[in-house]
DNA sequence: AAATCGTTTCTTGTATACGAAAGCTTGACT
DNA sequence: AGTCAAGCTTTCGTATACAAGAAACGATTT
């Protein structure tokens, strides 16, 4: 299951894509990315379906392929399916989760906390993040959890500035104990709900943010 | 937004794949393919891009294309998140649905029960379908229902066999009933129980038709 | 007779060349 | 001066040619 030439090139343009090298819209050329690589234009090419049937780039065809805009509301709808996936890994870890997987998370949890007191949200974030694929992990099945990661990367750009917002870091913090307890003690649906909370929340908080960048405009 | 030559191929070459014309393990020759498709080997690599990262063929450098061997294991995983991805689809269509949709679910449902009652499994199979993508598309969030969508594609093959079980039809239709019961009733948690019990019986149906077909080897 | 090494052939991966379509520029006409 | 059309340029889509790797086959050796 090795990787091959083109894979290399479709995870390095999705990077680089979902790290804003790229604005939403900029055309793609074939040309100038080939020799960028070093290749000619036939594995770029074959890259470019990886990430259009990834639904990070838009072919037109004769025209060329398009860095995706991906409107407000399909933003704030990823955020929601993200509440409700994170939901239901919460739901099946409750019932599968390990002690040595619980005796992790709250080790994450003990690094966010120092993070949060130090005030580093660049390292909050870090530790939120293993959290959340722990959480992903746990829930017993590998597809679920592949999927999980895959939209939790897909959003990575727009969560990013989240934290920064007033006192968020404690809250979510406060949250993590909650979701942990409501794991440890088996509870699936609580477990569920409160995952889901956890991140609808920030769908909500990236909706004010974006009324906030308009009303700026 | 126009489709291109590539796409077309993607598509029935992912058709043919679901359909079961080549079997898991088969190794797809691209120079026969492409002939018989009338076209080059190029557009036919691009396909396989396509179809690699949709998860159906595993491509093995200098090696070729392999269909992909869904195994038994991960089969019921994806019956699981479908029984998740369908219950947040209640869930948000309890909040949101239309009168309308309400009346389409309950000709849709006439409609299983004429089919129920006529013995016809495969218009039940049918009219089940729409039933189930009206309750996607009224969730609202066109990218939850997206995904639900290429979930339930993806296992169409195998639920197929699902109705033939004695009694099914009968029983899928009690629950059909129930679940509009909850979404007329705006009964968010009660309609996401009902689809999730509704898929999952699916999975453990599926697991019991496994356990009998390897028995029977 | 079996095993190993070399050769040959087949297939994949990549480059390049060519045809076609879309957009832009230029020029003519109203 | 503005608009429309025709040609020109650019870029996409596809075919083809070529290179490199993998597998199969055979020959030679132990």
């Amino acid at each position: 299951m090795s990787r091959s030439r083109s894979d290399l090139i479709a995870e390095t343009l999705e990077d680089e894509i979902l790290r804003g090298r790229f604005a939403p819209g900029t055309r793609l050329d074939e040309t100038k990315l080939a020799e960028e690589h070093g290749v000619s234009r036939t594995p770029l090419r074959e890259a470019f379906q990886k990430l259009a049937a990834a639904g990070l780039i838009e072919q037109q065809p004769r025209r060329g392929v398009f860095v995706r805009e991906v409107g407000a509301v399909e933003l704030l709808e990823m955020f929601e399916v993200m509440a409700e996936i994170e939901a239901a890994c919460g739901r099946l870890a409750a019932q599968r989760i390990t002690d040595a997987a619980l005796a992790d998370l709250d080790a994450a949890n003990a690094r966010c906390r120092a993070a949060m007191e130090a005030g580093e949200s660049d390292a909050y974030y870090r530790e939120n993040e293993v959290f959340h694929h722990l959480i992903y992990t746990q829930s017993g099945n590998r597809f679920l959890a592949g999927e999980a990661a895959r939209l939790h990367r897909r959003l990575k750009p727009f969560r990013r500035t989240q934290l920064h917002l007033r006192g968020r870091m404690a809250q979510s913090m406060a949250e993590h104990l909650e979701i942990v307890a409501a794991l440890r003690a088996g509870e699936a649906d609580r477990a569920a709900s409160l995952l889901r909370a956890h991140i609808a929340v920030q769908g909500e908080k990236f909706h004010h943010l974006m009324a906030g960048l308009r009303a700026a405009e």
